[in-house]
DNA sequence: AGTAAATCGTTGACATTTTCAATCATCCAT
DNA sequence: ATGGATGATTGAAAATGTCAACGATTTACT
């Protein structure tokens, strides 16, 4: 695996467009390196047949927190017509189940299979390679700070929906 | 100093989800905020008429660097080919007019014209409003951090494109 | 208990966005 | 000059996002 950084001589010509505006805007930034790493995120998971979409449902599949469907398209920021399709894939692969909710028997609780545990782990590996390469120009401190300015601005979020 | 937000009263039972290993993701995190911005972004700009989109657009013209088609695209992680509808559709409301490049008459040059230059500075008014509300969690010093690191980890890219 | 309102998952329709191949015009290297 | 690249454009196909409606439940109220 090359990993072609061709920063060095090349100055793309593109780079002239960072002195613009809109290179301070904080949601610009965020929305690049997200972009960049999405791209990498993807590449690696396709390995396993899974995107970031389905990597991220089965992640909360596999942990012990017997997520609902609803609760996952809130936690995703996703609408929960697209967790329903989402866990039909995963679950017409044997990767996860669905299971009635405990106290409400309208609710669904997903949870992993051991298959779908066993590959979230191989997934999980790759994809954290995938964040290594996408972060590589930081520090590991840095990743770390990173890190909790994100957990941070996003801890006091009020909830943001879409309409009003 | 711990600053206990949240926990105290509402504590929305989604909350437990972040107990998930997926939330030690930079990606995830990256995205998570990003999604909750853009939110706010394109509330903020529909006074305008504007979306992320096109208002990144206009403000790449407005500034002085004489941006084609082509190089917007790739500064905005966007197809060729959505630069196209994008400008259209302002240069049809008049906001931009596309020019033909000097060295290379096949490159088009974008660039606002008075009123796209008046109505992004509005726009850009607004835009600042809502990044300070994404953001009103952090400190300006912790805004500034954030900013850094992510434009360090951007600096290095290597202009990471889709197919291989 | 009984009823009305709200919530969860699901479906299906529709709009928006992404992705990609094909095309024309122009540029660049030989 | 000719052939191979590159920029913009178009259009079609696939993927995503958005939204309203529905049946099955739960919750709140009386």
């Amino acid at each position: 695996m090359t990993i072609d950084t061709g920063t060095g001589a090349g100055s793309n010509p593109v780079d002239k467009l960072e002195a613009a505006s809109i290179s301070a805007d904080a949601g610009f930034l965020l929305a690049k390196l997200h972009a960049a790493g999405s791209v990498l995120n993807n590449r690696a998971l396709a390995a396993f047949d899974l995107k970031e979409r389905s990597y991220s449902v089965l992640a909360l599949a596999t942990s012990d927190l017997e997520p609902t469907q609803r609760e996952m398209a809130e936690f995703l920021s996703l609408d929960p017509s697209q967790i329903v399709a989402l866990i039909d894939e995963l679950e017409k692969r044997g990767l996860v189940v669905r299971a009635p909710g405990k106290q409400d028997r309208r609710a669904k609780i997903v949870s992993a299979t051991a298959e779908g545990a066993a590959l979230f782990r191989q997934a999980e590996a790759a994809a954290e390679e995938a964040e290594a390469e996408a972060l590589a120009a930081l520090s590991a401190a840095e990743v770390g700070q990173l890190k909790d300015l994100l957990r941070k601005a996003l801890r006091a979020r009020t909830h943001v929906t879409k309409n009003e």
